[in-house]
DNA sequence: CGCGCATAGCT
DNA sequence: TAAGCTATGCGCGC
């Protein structure tokens, strides 16, 4: 039905509050409707908001866009969501910034049974439960309106669009322009001269005016009959059904045609045809939708439009509410913009501190510390002329803080008296420090030959373990997020940059007055983060783990790791060789040469130039990842063009990615001939550690190439040996714990071949029957379950189809039902828990289970399967380090650790250690952990990485 | 110069 | 549509 809308202009009197225009010009029964003009009063215009509705749309539109990466995630480090508020506040700045109300008032549904549910037990059945997340915002928007001073009216029995309807006719007679957001189209029956409604499109920001002129537009019926044109057709969201068949084409010509549903329904015999046969068959519906979707604007509510005002906020009461929310200082101050307050002062609380005292002399030093019983802040400092050594950066200047009060000390420059003192109370085990990022300071301090030991609290590292899944843990950033704390940018000691030249004092004395409140504030945030960590029951992991493994951890990246240097050059020549002769056969099926590093071009020549068939969609295009290629190999005529550059390619990329690691290890070397890597103690959300700078957790070992690369990784000369020691399929272990199941227990108890025994429990046949094959498909299958892997996933890993994997994976199951349990289970619990725990407590907190959004919930459960059993693992080799490392020093061994791969541990081995070392390694990470499975650790030595590994 | 993306290495 | 990481180079936009 094709009708369109022509305002024809009626009368010559321009001001007329009316005009028409024709429905259904060009069929055979135009009709014409009358419009009323829109008033439009801009000193006296009252805003009226479905609260509700908008916060719902906001929460949807703000989950979404967390969930595609796209923006925040609106969680308060206590873990509450905040989207709805947020978006409701978003949203309400926008539209009184855009409408410019005068007056303003809030609606919302109450909970429990109204008019139209006792009506109709199915009213508004049918929705999905309102997710986990959305609860709970309501009250906190309404505090926010509370604290903004919008009066917010709710009725008994009624829901939101009957409080607006009641205000909106009040607000009419009253001769005030009134705006209407609703989410509901119920509320387009308000529409009138006066009252236009808000309605948001796709995004709650995205918004529609409805006046009359639009519903008639849109829907072809005036406004006042929308409601009978929703009656016919039915209201899914409400779960109203209409009569079948009926859409708003012939609904809207049966209302135009009889002037109502009313009339129509009176003379519906004389509707010929199924729909006329459909209409008298749901009559009953038709009066029973219209009965519910009539709005009722006659409530008695207790608000004085008059006193709807809009108000002027007071700052510290909505400040109060954003800093308890943690929204940040941009929505606050266009908030206050909005409502014509002026915004508060973005005034930086800095830490108080007082200024920094110079300490010269041991009694100083005694006389400031006092009794030793608060904890003391440590931050060293560096100075121009602080030597970079081979793992650490020397630091000369000593800064801390106890309470408000600083103190400072330049090592080597003070009497000898002082320095000792203080070497001895660094030293103190019994003396209580906090320091921010614990491992950095004890390297710089140890540089100097300095131990510092009694720290009791490292934010960094108490902060990771309340939230483990947070970018920064710089103490500028935490002092904000937990304490609304600013510090002195570094920006004001460089304020006097010109300064600087003619007061050197100046500038000296700003940074010294920086260090303080930086030593001042990691006492507060300490402060601040005890309680949180001890109500997740994590201060054990911090006091026992944590903090010992740092120190741990620093010895070991100041020792670092020797590195063969003519080795070095050999291998990158021979990749060059490789890396050349790739890239000319590469280039010898090709037109032009290409950069073989570069995808997009890689794309043109590989989809376009040769012809080869698409690969999976990637953002750029088409993928030409290693997977990918090796299809396109087997798909190939072995003699084509494509086939030779697509080999080539896989060579090239091959030894170019050697060659880059071999690089950067060559540029990693320090002085001392070693490689000192960064142990990240709080990136990885499930409790494992990163190396950094170089990464060596991720050398090649896998191809005959990627061996040479850790034969280059060699004993220094004050040792005779490399010991490395792994643990043997640790994650399946903690499976086998975890799960209880008795077959998977049974396989590890009896020692033998993992994979080999779970093949032959599930193709049925004996252990020494069991075939490569069987054996690898069972192995890809195991370590896919502790990922999560789908049978989708795992046809894809073994090339099979999905149907066999899915076979796999039930027969798998059938063997080791109380995996499969136990995996059902984890996700579930964390679902209700909000989030998973290792053996040991560490929490992993995972909000995403309740998405909406299947791939972002999917997602959240693999790392729900996943993050107990990488996290124990994880908490069990930390104990093991940190066994290893007390038992080396207690049996005086000159044995060390030098790194930690995941589940193996590398040591230096001391001349005549060998086995004492080895009974350390063996005795400590196997007994690491009490499971119902033994800890299986293999060892073995050699001059290299490479000829350690057994 | 900084950032996102694609790729690839490890457990 | 397999968890957790880091490094590199490309290409784009500031």
């Amino acid at each position: 039905m094709s009708t369109e809308t022509q305002p024809t202009p009626t009368a010559e009197t321009p001001e007329t509050a009316v005009r028409t225009v024709t429905v259904g010009a060009e069929t055979d029964h135009p009709v014409e409707v009358a419009i009323p003009r829109p008033v439009s009063r801009p000193d006296r215009r009252l805003l009226l908001v479905d609260g509700h509705s908008l916060a719902f749309r906001a929460f949807f539109a703000l989950s979404r866009a967390a969930e595609y990466g796209g923006g925040p995630a609106f969680v308060t480090s206590d873990g509450r969501h905040t989207e709805a508020v947020y978006g409701f506040v978003n949203t309400l700045v926008k539209l009184v910034r855009e409408q410019r109300p005068t007056h303003l008032v809030v609606s919302f549904d109450l909970d429990g049974p109204t008019l139209r549910s006792e009506q109709y037990e199915h009213y508004k059945g049918g929705r999905d439960e309102t997710p986990e997340e959305f609860h709970g915002q309501v009250p906190q928007i309404q505090r926010l309106l509370e604290a903004l001073g919008v009066p917010v009216v709710t009725a008994e029995g009624h829901e939101a669009d009957d409080v607006l309807a009641t205000l909106a006719r009040r607000g009419a007679e009253a001769d005030y322009e009134v705006l209407v957001f609703s989410g509901d189209r119920d509320a387009f029956q308000m529409i009138d001269d006066h009252v236009t409604v808000v309605y948001p499109g796709r995004t709650p920001s995205d918004l529609k005016h409805m006046d009359a002129a639009a519903v008639v537009e849109k829907y072809k019926v005036p406004p006042q009959h929308y409601p009978d044109l929703a009656a016919l057709t039915g209201e899914q969201a409400d779960n109203l059904p209409g009569v079948p068949g009926v859409g708003a084409g012939f609904a809207a010509k049966w209302i135009l045609a009889y002037g109502g549903v009313e009339t129509l329904l009176e003379h519906a015999d004389r509707i010929k045809g199924k729909k006329g046969e459909a209409l008298r068959a749901h009559r009953a519906d038709v009066e029973r939708n219209r009965r519910l979707n009539r709005l009722v604007d006659d409530l008695e509510l207790d608000v004085e439009l008059g006193a709807a005002a809009l108000p002027v906020p007071d700052p510290a009461a909505v400040g109060e509410v954003f800093d308890d929310l943690e929204f940040g200082e941009g929505l606050r101050n266009r908030l206050f913009e909005a409502f014509g307050a002026p915004a508060e002062e973005p005034e930086a609380v800095h830490v108080e501190v007082g200024e920094p005292v110079r300490l010269e002399e041991a009694a100083a030093l005694a006389d400031w510390l006092g009794d030793g019983e608060d904890p003391v802040a440590v931050r060293p400092v560096a100075r121009p002329g602080d030597a970079v050594l081979p793992g650490a950066h020397e630091t000369s200047r000593l800064v801390l803080a106890r309470g408000s009060e600083a103190a400072w000390a330049d090592l080597g420059e003070a009497e000898p008296a002082l320095e000792q003192a203080l070497g001895r109370w660094l030293a103190d085990p019994a003396r209580p420090k906090v320091v921010m990022d614990f491992k950095d300071s004890y390297k710089s301090l140890r540089a100097r030959g300095l131990v510092l030991d009694g720290v009791t609290d490292d934010p960094s590292l108490s902060g990771y373990l309340i939230q483990p899944e947070r970018r920064s843990y710089a103490l500028a950033d935490m002092l904000e997020q937990h304490l609304q704390l600013s510090v002195p940018g570094p920006a004001a000691a460089a304020a006097g940059q010109t300064e600087l030249e003619l007061d050197p004092g100046a500038a000296e004395a700003a940074e010294l007055a920086r260090e303080a409140a930086l030593a001042a504030g990691t006492l507060r945030l300490s402060e601040h983060l005890a309680p949180l960590l001890a109500e997740r029951g994590a201060d054990r992991l911090l006091r026992e783990l944590e903090l010992p493994l740092a120190r741990v951890l620093g010895d070991m990246e100041l020792a670092g790791i020797a590195v063969e240097p003519d080795g070095v050059q050999v291998l990158l020549d021979d990749f060059a060789g490789v890396i050349e002769q790739a890239r000319a056969e590469a280039h010898a099926q090709i037109a032009e040469p290409v950069n073989l590093g570069s995808t997009k071009q890689l794309q043109q020549v590989m989809f376009e130039e040769l012809g080869l068939p698409r690969t999976k969609k990637i953002k750029s295009g088409y993928t030409t990842d290693a997977d990918a290629v090796a299809e396109l190999l087997t798909r190939t005529d072995p003699d084509s063009k494509g086939h030779r550059f697509l080999a080539a390619l896989l060579a090239y990329r091959d030894a170019n990615k050697l060659r880059q690691t071999v690089e950067g290890l060559q540029k990693a070397v320090a002085d001392d001939g070693r490689v000192h890597t960064t142990y990240v103690q709080n990136v990885a959300a499930t409790g494992r550690l990163s190396s950094t700078n170089p990464n060596l957790q991720n050398i090649p070992v896998r191809t005959e190439a990627g061996r040479r690369i850790r034969a280059l990784f060699v004993v220094g000369p004050e040792h005779e040996a490399l010991l490395t020691a792994d643990y043997s399929q640790i994650e399946m272990r903690i499976m086998a714990h975890l799960s209880g199941d008795e077959a998977l227990i049974a396989a590890f108890r009896q020692g033998e071949d993992l994979h080999r025994f779970v093949g032959a429990k599930i193709f049925g046949v004996e252990p020494a029957e069991v075939s490569a094959e069987m054996r690898s498909k069972v192995k890809a299958m195991s370590y896919g379950l502790v990922y999560g892997l789908s049978s989708f996933g795992l046809s894809k890993q073994l090339r099979i189809p999905v149907d066999e994997a899915r076979t796999l994976m039930s027969d798998y199951f059938t063997r080791f039902g109380a995996v499969r349990d136990y995996l059902r289970g984890v996700v579930e619990q964390a679902r209700e828990d909000g989030y998973t725990a290792t053996i040991d407590g560490r929490r992993r907190y995972l909000p995403e289970l309740s998405s909406d959004n299947r791939q972002v919930r999917a997602m959240a459960e693999r790392a729900a399967l996943n993050a107990p059993i990488q996290g124990s693992a994880a908490d069990i080799i930390k104990k093991a380090m940190l066994g290893v490392d007390r038992r080396l020093g207690a049996e005086g061994l000159r044995s060390r650790m030098l790194l930690q791969v995941h589940d193996e541990l590398v040591v230096e081995v001391a001349a005549g250690e060998h086995e004492a070392v080895e009974t350390v390694l063996r005795e400590e990470m196997g007994g690491a952990a009490q499971l119902s499975v033994p800890l299986e650790v293999n060892v073995g030595f050699g001059r290299t990485w490479h000829e350690a590994a057994h």
